[in-house]
RNA sequence: GCCGGCUUAGCUCAGCUGGUAGAGCACCUGAUUUGUAAUCAGGGGGUCGGGGGUUCGAGUCCCUCAGCCGGCACCA
């Protein structure tokens, strides 16, 4: 006898080997033919698997988060199914759900093409079709080995021989005469997967995720409860994909990107550095308030300094390097063997160090926060630029705060409070925060390591900020604090960062005098708050799909004529804005107004005044904003201090009340 | 760096199985003086990413290099 407890409380018995799908039954047919999997006692389980004794029963269907899960899996073994009934030699690999949908790595020869995808979603269709029950098996780990190798599944045979421990058991799941290995658990049958499914992509992934292995073939695929549910996925991708950076910049004409010119650095063209500006000037404001100095250090320095820093070693291969010669005028450019290499800065903080180091420092001065817009330039691989997100040369809103080890709590929650402010002030909502701690290898002792991540803790959870530890991430110097944003395709990118720092100051030799008088070595936090001005603006714009808000739009107002009668006023009101702080422009071609009002509608900006023989009588504006058709007829005197105090950035409005 | 795809006018894109380049917008000129998302007419503009090859003939086929896009790896 089973005691079945359903999720209402009620309790039910069955006969011996009762499965969920006869709890199910039980229940009501239809909820025996939505039933997609059974939670049992907490396990997710196959509908068809026989009940314990007691069992708290929870039928899942495809409401459920599970539900859609499963269906993600199935589809992932279907599309492995019909890859390898129509591509015989092909080999399985894993599967995985991912958001939004699933992938399949596959061994073969031949390339797969996006061609093949039509072929192989109706070859998924028609298993759908076929409804083959699936059937789960328990197999002995040394038999599945032999079974997969017979059949030419070398790389199954390899993670169930690498995951699978001595002597344990492994399922397997048969659909028809298709079968895999599987953790589970499973839809009862194929007939159960909507046809809510479409192949995506298809990209080469490594073997394990390894570079030095060979390469896979990765077919990328979305499934969903039904075809609306797909739809509006499709539907939401293609939404997302017009507020592309890249896509906008052009668009918008706020910069560009010459891959052969200049692979990986931005031209920034006037509207693109006028938002840039803007964001330059508040954080500079927020750093000063907050007690930074800022400097400017050299581009270029020695090689010799990067050897004392620890670069040369850890990082030569993403600098770029500079013979220190004069070449001849003429001729092919010969690089003397015996010339002096500098390198171009990767980072700021070296530069940082010497300048702290320059004159004696004292306890009094601590904590002391040197901050730089800092040019950095990082040899990255082609294949990892992407638009203004991952550069080659970037600008970060870098700062090292020099302070004693009893100051790292303190500064550590003043730099989280500063950020957070700073991303409010942006919009930003969704931040995750990530804990990176020590790795493997690492410099300084176990003990400064347990401090040092007791500190950054504290100071996170002081923020109140939801945080995920990364084991292991640290970087070899000190733990540290990731704060990122996610761009537009979902795409998550590392943007404020604080990092501690026992080892620098230690290499390059920073110290000041304490209390006693005597030598000590200060501790070092590297961080940032927005990352690189290139990532953040980047993210901006997808954030705003390039409608910025007031303080930040390149261009806040356009004036723009209904006739030429009204273009001496249209100069004067444009003038008297401008004269308040605004970045206004005129518009008095012999256009349409509908003209005008849409063409600066697509350009998004914010405000448009209409001026005709009315306004110009009566000295108005009539104002239209983006997104908005009304129309706010006020005068010119109330426009002008109306939109100054409206276009003040956040800080600045804070300042006035 | 690796795998796949793509690269045609300033932008967005068309060009079937090879027969010798096209549209819309933008730009320039003219007309129109217009009331809140595209006024009309005319005009100029392309070594079809670079190089090589096959062919009587290549934007179309092949090779190669570069760039871009999507992933993977990398991101101190």
């Amino acid at each position: 006898m089973i005691q079945v407890t359903l999720p209402d409380g009620s309790k039910r018995d069955y006969e011996d080997g009762a499965s969920a799908l006869d709890v199910a039954e039980s229940i009501s047919k239809s909820l025996a033919k939505k039933a997609l999997a059974a939670r049992v006692n907490g396990e997710l389980r196959d509908l068809t698997r026989e009940l314990p004794a007691e069992a708290a029963v929870e039928i899942v269907t495809a409401k459920d988060a599970d539900g859609l899960e499963l269906i993600r899996h199935d589809a992932a073994h279907v599309l492995a199914q019909a890859v390898q009934e129509l591509f015989p030699g092909t080999q399985v690999t894993i599967g995985p759900v991912i958001d939004d949908g699933f992938y399949y790595d596959f061994a073969r020869e031949e390339p797969f093409s996006t061609e093949d995808f039509e072929a192989i979603e109706k070859k998924m269709a028609e298993i759908v079709d076929a409804d083959y029950p699936i059937l789960r098996e328990v197999w002995e780990k040394d038999d599945a080995i032999e079974t997969f190798k017979s059949i030419g599944e070398d790389y199954k045979a390899q993670i169930i021989d690498d995951i699978i421990p001595p002597g344990e058991a492994i399922t397997v799941y048969r659909q028809g005469n298709w079968y895999d290995l599987c953790r589970g658990p499973h839809l009862p049958s194929t007939g159960k997967l909507p046809k809510a499914f479409k192949l995506m992509k298809l990209a080469g992934a490594y073997w394990r995720g390894d570079h030095r292995n060979e390469m896979l073939q990765r077919m990328y695929g979305t499934a969903w409860r039904n075809e609306q549910e797909l739809k509006a996925y499709l539907t939401q991708i293609e939404e997302a994909e017009k507020r592309d950076h890249r896509k906008l910049a052009t668009q918008l004409d706020l910069f560009h990107l010459d891959g052969e010119a200049a692979a990986g650095s931005v031209f920034w063209h006037p509207k693109g550095y006028q938002v840039w500006l803007q964001i330059e000037a508040y954080i500079r404001r927020r750093l000063g308030a907050e007690g930074y100095n800022e400097i400017k250090t050299p581009q270029l320095m020695d090689s010799a300094q990067w050897e004392k820093s620890g670069h040369w070693g850890k990082f030569r291969e993403n600098m770029f390097i500079v013979p220190d010669f004069i070449p001849d005028g003429e001729g092919e450019v010969k690089i003397p063997s015996d010339s002096r290499l500098m390198a171009i800065k990767p980072m700021n903080c070296p530069a940082h160090v010497e300048v702290f180091k320059s004159g004696q420092k004292s306890y009094r001065d601590l904590p002391l926060r040197l901050a730089e817009f800092g040019c950095c330039h990082r040899n990255e691989p082609h294949g990892a630029l992407h638009g203004i997100m991952r550069v080659r040369q970037f600008t970060q809103d870098d700062a090292h705060i020099f302070c004693r080890e009893d100051q790292i709590i303190s500064e550590t929650e003043r730099f989280c409070a500063l950020l957070q402010s700073v991303y409010d002030d942006f919009g930003f909502e969704k931040v995750d925060v990530k804990l990176s701690t020590r790795p493997d290898m690492r410099a300084g002792s176990d003990a400064v390591w347990d401090r040092a991540e007791h500190d950054l803790e504290e100071a996170i959870k002081a923020t109140g900020l939801p945080y995920e530890i990364m084991p292991g991430e640290g970087a070899f110097y000190g733990p540290k604090l990731e704060f990122q944003l996610t761009d537009a395709i979902g795409r998550v990118w590392q943007c404020g960062t604080l990092q501690l720092d026992f080892v620098l100051p230690e290499r390059l030799g920073a110290d000041y005098i304490d209390e006693s008088g005597d030598k000590v070595r200060p501790v070092m936090l590297h961080r940032a708050i927005l990352g690189s001005m290139e990532r953040f603006i980047g993210i901006l714009i997808e954030e705003f799909a390039g409608a910025f808000p007031l303080w930040l739009a390149p261009v806040q107002v356009v004036v723009a004529t209904i006739t030429s009668e009204a273009d001496a006023y249209a100069k004067e009101a444009a003038e008297a804005l401008r004269a308040a702080g605004l970045r206004v422009e005129t518009d008095l071609r012999n256009e349409k107004i509908n003209y005008k009002v849409r063409e600066h509608s697509v350009q998004k900006v914010p405000i448009i005044a209409v001026v005709g023989a009315r306004e110009a009588d009566e000295r108005k504006l009539a104002l239209r904003r983006f997104g908005s058709k009304a129309q706010e007829i006020v005068t010119l005197e109330e426009a002008v201090s109306g939109l100054a105090a409206e276009a003040l950035a956040p800080d600045l409005k804070r300042a006035v009340g």
